[in-house]
DNA sequence: GAACCTCCTGACCACATGGTAGAGGTTCGG
DNA sequence: CCGAACCTCTACCATGTGGTCAGGAGGTTC
């Protein structure tokens, strides 16, 4: 619908200067951040704009409503994590360390953006219209992840098992890594890089067990 | 949507009378419902009284607000999960076995009211005040099985690890098995009983794989 | 200097929200 | 029959919400 006319700013291609970020960018990063972390029904447009030091008519200036800005916040998010996950996948690595070196990338991103993945979260809620605009980006990397299993599993470098489960159970964990700190203090754990190792070697583990022949 | 009457079919209980419920515990279990599916935010208590049939203020002459209807819920909750715990724990059975059962009863939990679950996932969000209270109440649960654990670990019975980590571990798979109903079907998976049955497997295979000595 | 553009803002609006006040209505003991 | 506690309702309110409108500041073009 209201495609959101791309100001000029798509040159930032190559260059990858640190200027100062457009108030369109900031935005989306504010929202990302609040909408990863608070939730979307959480989040007023108030707050946001308070929050950036902007008139909230500034916001709906740059996107045309709360729910296009969470929209094109999905679309960002879904590039990103895309990024990180196509840079893991670029190596010709085959088998397991291939594994390993992905479900790495994965949780350093779950480390540093951990708002990322509760947008994540809070996106696929039950009924949520935007989980589709987010499975839609997606869906070409998990099916290629898929594939790659499964081939793999045919050519005997992984036992056979269901391939896109196995692919849930790390997507569980490691989300699970980045959103439940809470949940992490209530048992006593204070989270740490420690605590963010061990459990990445848990998943390693799993996975481990659950792929490769013994 | 409909049949929020509770088939009240624990087990090994006598006959209680199937009462209508009260107003209150209407309120409560939709609140519940509304709460872990659409979030506390996503709820407003016009939408729960239209659905109720009720009048908006008979909501809150139950409860004296959204929060304390809030906390209302997240207490029924701890404690229906606390019972559903307990009961798998009452086995004096040791070691694996009881493990076992305590997964199985955890995932049938899920798979009945996932909402439930839903409900630990939104409470716990970061910054979330509820959060407190709900581990107020768990916390001796969570000590329970961690003691529990330690000391089969102590005893050659289970493998040693960091006994908190493991449950954290199993805690997240088990949540992600009744909130991520969207992502599974975005990988192209419909939710079945045979899918909720292999992700059990592989949680019990993970444990197994953390917990015994081989 | 005027016309035009992009970016941003203050003033304002319709409406949904959580919450209050008070008026019945029902039930039950005295 | 009376009152009292309990429950539910209609009517209303203050505030916060997403969103509209008109316009201003700064720059570029002719």
């Amino acid at each position: 619908m209201a495609a959101i006319v791309d100001p000029a700013g798509s040159a930032a291609s190559d260059s990858p200067a640190p200027a100062a970020p457009s108030t369109k960018e900031r935005i989306l990063h504010a929202a990302l951040e609040s909408f990863g972390t608070t939730g979307f029904d959480g989040t007023s447009l108030d707050d946001l704009a308070r929050h950036l030091g902007i008139a909230k008519q500034t916001i709906l200036y740059h996107y045309a409503s709360k729910d296009a800005l969470l929209a094109a916040v999905v679309d960002h998010a879904a590039a990103e994590l895309t990024a990180t996950l196509e840079e893991a996948l670029r190596s010709e690595e085959l088998g397991w360390g291939r594994i390993e070196r992905l479900v790495r990338s994965v949780f350093r991103l779950a480390l540093r953006r951990p708002e990322l993945l509760g947008l994540l979260r809070e996106v696929s809620r039950p009924g949520s219209a935007s989980a589709a605009r987010l499975s839609d980006h997606l869906e070409p990397l998990v099916e290629r992840a898929r594939l790659f299993l499964e081939a793999e599993m045919a050519a005997g470098h992984l036992r056979s098992s269901d391939a896109r489960l196995v692919l849930l159970s790390a997507y569980s964990t490691v989300v699970g890594v980045a959103t439940e700190v809470e949940v992490l203090k209530a048992v006593g754990i204070e989270p740490t890089l420690r605590t963010t190792a061990v459990r990445r070697r848990e998943l390693l583990r799993f996975l481990r067990s659950a792929l490769v022949a013994d």
